[in-house]
DNA sequence: CAGAATATGGAGGTCATCTCCATTTGTCAA
DNA sequence: TTGACAAATGGAGATGACCTCCATATTCTG
């Protein structure tokens, strides 16, 4: 899919530069208040080079995105490998709120590449709702957890807590859903 | 709030044009495709009519969505009168969701709408709200419902359900999550 | 080190958004 | 009805963000 052509050492350089303004603009949550075209002066690169390397602001958001999501898949691997499946699972969710509550930036943008309909963070998404596949499977598997709700739920949850990031008593709201769906994902007997 | 100022009979003529065209064109699901000038000419109006009865595309949608809005939450005191709370709550969401699959341009909209900070959709959006805050209320005094988490977690999940609106299977998910909500919403003893 | 291949930057084109105001339409008192 | 004032209209054009294009610069390769 991805055919890592070799990039030359000047292209590498600029692309980094990039990405790390990126990530700064984003931890800063002035992202997407943000002329496009001063972004690239901000990073120190032509409009050009910005535009060659990440054809979209959206591709750009991806781009920081796809580094978020592997750290936070990397996590559930861990936990699902440490604890028991129930367990883990609550860890893990716990641990998304608890991320996106230190990266007010990263939930913003999730919310507003969601919402768009190019898909634009397909790959990211995906990758991390594979991973709350896998620990909800496993709590099924373990008989903690009911099996007539799948992860999709769980997934949907998830976004409603970063689509609403900026309503004004989000933490405690996020906490609340994740109980509601850890209390009501326990298999009722 | 809402100083109702005598409108002159031409102004409303056109405002209830456009609001008009706007439901018709949300129906089709093109609103967000659409030039906004484009859309004046289409409900016969100049753009600077258009411009002075919604200054923006979010207000339009915000007008739109009111009347959507106010049914939902018509809805939602007849079920608190006739039904037990609990009930009265679970109906509702149930509902909601039902709503939102008929009339997907609504969701898609709301999930739009939602993303952008400008809070577009504050008025429309705080009517439901109150609405499920009454609903989560009742069930609680009525001893049905836990009251560690509150009626914004429900609005939260109720934002997921919209945001996610594109998902292949959406309609189970949100099921799905209402399911989650309403079962960990009952008060663990 | 020369030539080919690759990448750069930023001036300028394009296009949706929104403003402004000369003109039209409605309202009301006489 | 009519005159006069206020309210509303429409659409030409200003504005400003986004993106393209290409002459120039940098890197790679033999």
């Amino acid at each position: 899919m991805t055919a890592d052509k070799p990039l030359r050492a000047d292209a590498r350089r600029k692309r980094e530069a990039l990405l790390a303004k990126a990530r700064e603009v984003f931890d800063a949550g002035e992202f997407f208040d943000l002329r496009f075209d001063d972004f690239a002066r901000l990073a120190g690169v032509g409009t050009g080079t910005l535009y060659r390397h990440f054809p979209t602001r959206e591709a750009l958001a991806e781009a920081v995105y796809h580094g978020e999501v592997a750290a936070l898949c990397d996590r559930a691997r861990q936990l699902g490998a440490a604890l028991p499946a129930a367990e883990a699972l609550a860890t893990f969710l716990r641990g998304v709120v608890d991320h996106l509550d230190t990266h007010k930036g990263l939930a913003r943008t999730l919310a507003t590449l969601m919402a768009d309909r190019t898909g634009a963070l397909a790959e990211g998404s995906r990758a991390l709702e594979q991973a709350v596949t896998d620990l909800v499977a496993a709590a099924v598997r373990e008989g903690a957890v009911r099996e007539d709700v799948g992860a999709g739920a769980v997934m949907m949850a998830l976004h409603g807590i970063g689509a609403a990031h900026d309503r004004p008593d989000w933490r405690a709201e996020a906490d609340g859903v994740i109980t509601l769906v850890l209390d009501g994902l326990r298999r009722p007997h």
